[in-house]
DNA sequence: GTCCGTCTTTGAAACGTTTTCACCGTAGAT
DNA sequence: ATCTACGGTGAAAACGTTTCAAAGACGGAC
C-alpha cells in the first residue's frame, strides 16, 4: 500500500506535477479540462497531500498548538473551544495536548510542537513558563500565555484579572454579612491562586471588621473539597467560618456537599462563593455564586494576539486582561436567614 | 531568524550531516568526542529537528490523533486521558481535536490528520462513521472507533456494552419500586442512545408490570435536563413518572435540580438514574446513582488495538466491549419513603 | 503574414532529514 | 611489515511538495 503522491496523480491525469500543485493551490491558473482530469485522478487514487512535503517546502504548517494542564477541566475546555472557533475562522487548525500537570510532559509536548513547526503555541500552565517560552520564541515559535499574566513584556499573554476576581468574591461575602471568612485553595505558589487570595485579603483589609483564614488545599477538585468540608465539620460549630471563598467551583461544590449533608445550612449558616462559574455551579441543587470570566472573548483575543506575533506585527498591548464578573446565586443569597 | 537545520549543526561541530543524524538516531555509532561537540552545537544553536524532514524520509510520524465530539465532556476527557497515558508508555504522542458535533469539522479534522500522516486515528462520534473510516483505512491510515461498537468487522472498535448498561439501570429502578418510568435522551438515531434504550425497554418487558415512557431530548446537557424537568413539573403530579433513567449524568442532574427546587422529593417521590458516572454525579448534593464504564481500561485497549492495526498484526477480536457497572447512590436509595 | 501579449503548462531546483554505501584509519593477528 | 576486521565517517540520493523561470499555445492587432 505505497502512499499515493502528487506524482501519481500527475501521471494518471496526464499532466505535469507542477500543474497538479497549481490545481491545489492556485486553482485559477489551471484550465477547466485539466482541472477535471486532475480532480478525477485525485478522487480515484484517494490522494491526500502530504503535509510533510508541503511543510518542508514552505517552512511552516497551518497548525497551532494549545497545551493545557488538563483539557477535561471545564475551565480549559471552554478556552480550547473558543480558541478553536476563532482559529477555524482564521483558517488554521488547533491541535490540543494535555500536559497533565507534569512539567516533564509539558516540556515533551512543547518540543513535539516545535518539531512539527507549528505556527505558534498557546499555553496554559500552573507554573511559571516565561523562561521556557522565551527559549522557544528565540528558536522561532511565537506563543501566547493563556490564563496567566506573563511577567515579561516580551511574552504576550491573555488572562483574567484574578486580583479583581478575588476582591469581588470577598466583597460580596462581606456584603451579605459574613465576618469569619475562609479562603480555600492552593498551592499558594500558583499565580492564579495567589492573585485571588491577594484580592480577597485586600478586600478584607479595607473592610476591617472581619477575619480571613487561609485553608491550603492543593487538590483543587471535588474530592479536595470533600476533604476540606469534612475537616470543617469536625470543628465545633462556633469555630467554623461563616463565609467560604473557594478558589474554584469544583472545590466549592465538594465543600458544599459535605457541609449540607453534615447539617450545615447553606447559605443560612455559611455563604459559599466559587470561581470560574462552570456548568455545574449553576446546575447544583443549591446554585453556586461564582466569579465568571467571559472566556468566549478569550478565543478571539488569544488567537489574534498570536497572529500578531506570528506576523511580527507591532504588539502594542502584550498583556490583555479580562475583568471577571460576580454571578450571585443561592449559595450566598439569604445568608444569616435574611 | 532563519531556522537552524542539521546542516548548521554539522558545520559548527565540524562534522558531516550524516554524523549528526547518527548522533540523533543511533547514538552508539558515534564516538564520544564528536558526540560532545555535536551536543554543544545543538545546544548553542537551539536546534530542533524538523519533523517534516524526518517524516518525509521515513514516511510516517510518531503521532496518533484522537478526534472527539467534545473533549470538554468529562466522558471523552476521561478517555482522552487514559489514551494519552497508554500512548506515552508506547512512545507516541497524541494530538486531540474537537469536532464539536459537526460532521463538517469531523471530516476536516480527519483530513488534517491524514495530511499529517498520523500513524493511526482514534475516533469518537455521535454518528456512524464506519464508511468514512473505511476510506481512510484504504488510503493507509488505520483507526479504532472509540465508545461505539463498529458495525463492520474490518473496523476495530472499543466500546461499552450500552445495552447491558441500559438494562442494569432500568432493573435497578424496578428493584427499588418504580413503575411509571421515563427514559430521557436522544436523538434515538445515536447508537449509544438507542442501545441504552433498547436495554432499558428489554428490562421493562421482562418485568411486565411497569410502563416505559420515552422523552426525546436531543440536548444532552444540564440545560437540556432543566427543560425536561420544567416540562415534568408542569404536569399534574399523578402524571409524573416515579422513576427516571437519563441517558447521561448531565441530563439527570439538570432534571433533578428542577424537580427538587419545584418541590418534588428525590428519591422519595421519584428515583433518578444517570449514565457515565462523571465527577459531578458523586458530588451532587443528592449523589446520583449512575452507570459507570471503567474508562481507565479503555486507554490500554484502544491504543493496543490501534497498534495491532498499525503493525498489521492479526486482529482476532476487533470489537472489544467493556461491561459497565451500576453505582448506587442517594438518588435512588429510599424511593417511596422506604 | 508577423508580431506581441496573455494565459497555461512544464521541468527543475529546493526544502531538511535519514539512510546507504563506500571509504578511511586503527588495532590486532600473522 | 603486511593483512584483515572493524568501527567511525562522509558524500550523495531519496522522500513529496511548491515555486520559479522559461517555454508553449493561442488570439488579436497591425
Amino acid at each position: 500500500m505505497a502512499r499515493v503522491g502528487i506524482r501519481d496523480v500527475a501521471v494518471l491525469a496526464g499532466v505535469a506535477v507542477g500543474t497538479v500543485s497549481n490545481y491545489l493551490n492556485h486553482p485559477d491558473r489551471v484550465s477547466a479540462d485539466k482541472a477535471q482530469r486532475i480532480r478525477y485522478a485525485i478522487d480515484s487514487l484517494g490522494f491526500i497531500p502530504s503535509n510533510a512535503g508541503r511543510q518542508l517546502r514552505l517552512g511552516t504548517s497551518s497548525v497551532i498548538g494549545y497545551l493545557a494542564p488538563d483539557v477535561s477541566n471545564p475551565y480549559f475546555a471552554e478556552i480550547a473551544e473558543s480558541v478553536e472557533r476563532r482559529a477555524s475562522e482564521r483558517g488554521v487548525t488547533v491541535f490540543l495536548a494535555n500536559s497533565h500537570r507534569s512539567q516533564e510532559r509539558e516540556d515533551a509536548y512543547i518540543e513535539v510542537f516545535e518539531q512539527h513547526r507549528v505556527q505558534g503555541l498557546l499555553m496554559s500552565s500552573h507554573v511559571p513558563v516565561e523562561d521556557r517560552l522565551a527559549r522557544v520564541r528565540k528558536r522561532g515559535t511565537p506563543s501566547v500565555l493563556v490564563g496567566q499574566r506573563a511577567r515579561t513584556s516580551e511574552q504576550p499573554s491573555v488572562s483574567l484579572d484574578d486580583v479583581s476576581g478575588g476582591r469581588q468574591a470577598m466583597s460580596h461575602l462581606l456584603d451579605v454579612g459574613a465576618r469569619r471568612i475562609a479562603f480555600v485553595g492552593g498551592p499558594l505558589g500558583i499565580p492564579q491562586v495567589a492573585d485571588r487570595l491577594s484580592g480577597a485579603s485586600d478586600a478584607v483589609r479595607r473592610f476591617g471588621a472581619a477575619t480571613l483564614e487561609v485553608i491550603d488545599q492543593p487538590d483543587r477538585t471535588v474530592r479536595g473539597g470533600l476533604d476540606v468540608g469534612a475537616a470543617l465539620l469536625a470543628r465545633p460549630a462556633e469555630m467554623r467560618p461563616d463565609g467560604i471563598f473557594a478558589v474554584n467551583d469544583l472545590l466549592a461544590l465538594g465543600i458544599m456537599q459535605t457541609l449540607v449533608l453534615g447539617g450545615v445550612a447553606v447559605p443560612r449558616d455559611v455563604a459559599i462563593v466559587g470561581y470560574d462559574d462552570n456548568e455545574f455551579a449553576e446546575a447544583s441543587l443549591i446554585p453556586l455564586t461564582s466569579i465568571r470570566g467571559r472566556h468566549e472573548g478569550f478565543g478571539v483575543a488569544v488567537v489574534d494576539l498570536l497572529f500578531d506575533a506570528i506576523e511580527r506585527r507591532e504588539i502594542t498591548e502584550p498583556h490583555r486582561m479580562f475583568e471577571p464578573d460576580l454571578v450571585v446565586r443561592a449559595s450566598t443569597e439569604g445568608f444569616g436567614g435574611a
